[in-house]
DNA sequence: AGCAACGTTCAGCATTCTCACAGGTTCTGG
DNA sequence: CCAGAACCTGTGAGAATGCTGAACGTTGCT
């Protein structure tokens, strides 16, 4: 099985390196430009599965990019990343097919979340399972639902991130600076209290369905998700 | 088999040989350097598996080495090192993927077992288990967590760390100083007491589980973890 | 505008941990 | 068998760590 290929454009460096490496240790493969002609001819050659578009570019705007690209019969999904402020208008209605937009900072598992999203839509044989399933707890992640033991639980959308998080790693400690890191936006520059905060109203709201805790402390080390089965 | 190549980079050269020593004797075959440049000089030529990280260098910071790196397309996982009262504001966003960060002062064992952690979860074809277990004694690296026949034991940080050393070393006689020197933070300059202190907190929680002692003193030597199958 | 949901910080509380000390016990050499 | 060395372990002070409720600002919705 060859690895899926994604093409990232954008033209700040940092940005770049950082969803390069992200999806590189999910297992993509993955080639990086700065700007959109650079985008064209990659994705030309290249063929992507998938490319992650900054709306911004010094060159052109990540539309007529787009535009650009399915001229010249490249179908590629396009996710596209956009800075909060920029009027959300202008992008829906754009975003035709399988494609989605992002706002700009976002968390590197939402990226690659998303990602996964988008490519079980447009692929029929999907690798990825939109269903996380560990112990007593299931989520479905097209619909963002969460079940313990059959019963539906409503999060909020940082809880339902850590709470993926946590069962994507399941039976690991995880410590706050990774949880941080993965969770949280990557511009983030708070305290890790938050970890805490939200670890605490996950168990409120999942321990009172579960059989026995499922969040565990590991004093000094950070937290774990745990499961009863042997893996 | 080849054996793993880490990068060590480091400008206190103190720390730089305690790191490169201690894990050369782990069996991992070392490069150490003083600044952000050679970092990159060498990690070109080297292709590490791994990269210890300081995040205060002369030349640049940590995090400046990391993405140079990245955009070099070396993508070896990093393990950052950072004085205790930087941590907060600085290493957010830094660990993508596998990477992850370690509070100065550390422990040479602790650090291994990071390296080992970081190197279990990037690399698929591992060649490290998560789980350390002789005798009737058990220990989850992953998961952190200790079995004496079954039964789950809870311990401190360093009761957990003491074990780990001990039971590596399994049938092997270690002296205090050797203890101090391998579990104990590289600063610590108190009494050996402690350590005789630890074991004989771990003997109080393991000792009740097991059939016969697995922690015997060497009286005048050190301590040693028996295992009742010969070796 | 008013309201609800959410993210974030903070402070107080509780628990656990580390470490030193000191008195007691066991061992060893002579 | 004795004296000293080595070792064991209970006690407690102080620090570190984690938990949680409360407060506040922001955002989105009606």
């Amino acid at each position: 099985m060859e690895p899926i290929k994604i093409l990232v454009v954008d033209d700040e460096p940092n940005i770049r390196d950082l969803l390069a490496s992200g999806l590189r240790f999910a297992g993509f493969s993955v080639l990086a430009v700065g700007n959109g002609n650079d985008a064209v001819t990659a994705a030309e050659k290249g063929n992507p599965d998938l490319i992650l578009l900054d709306v911004m570019l010094p060159d052109m705007s990540g539309f007529s990019v787009t535009k650009k690209l399915r001229s010249i019969n490249i179908l590629a999904p396009v996710l596209f990343l956009t800075a909060r402020d920029e009027i959300e208008d202008k992008i829906t209605g754009l975003t035709v097919g399988g494609d989605d937009y992002m706002t700009k900072p976002f968390s590197i598992d939402e990226i690659i979340a998303r990602i996964n999203a988008i490519l079980r839509r447009t692929k029929q044989a999907s690798v990825e399972k939109s269903v996380i399933e560990v112990g007593e707890v299931r989520i479905d992640e097209d619909a963002h639902d969460v079940f313990v033991n059959g019963e539906s639980v409503e999060l909020s959308p940082t809880e339902y991130k850590l709470l993926r998080y946590l069962m994507e790693n399941a039976n690991r400690v995880l410590s706050k600076a990774q949880i941080l890191d993965h969770v949280w936006e990557y511009d983030f520059n708070g305290e890790m209290g938050i970890v805490e905060s939200y670890i605490s109203y996950l168990r409120k709201k999942l321990d009172p369905l579960t059989n026995e805790p499922v969040l565990l402390t590991k004093r000094g080390h950070g937290y774990m998700f745990k499961s009863l089965k042997k893996k």
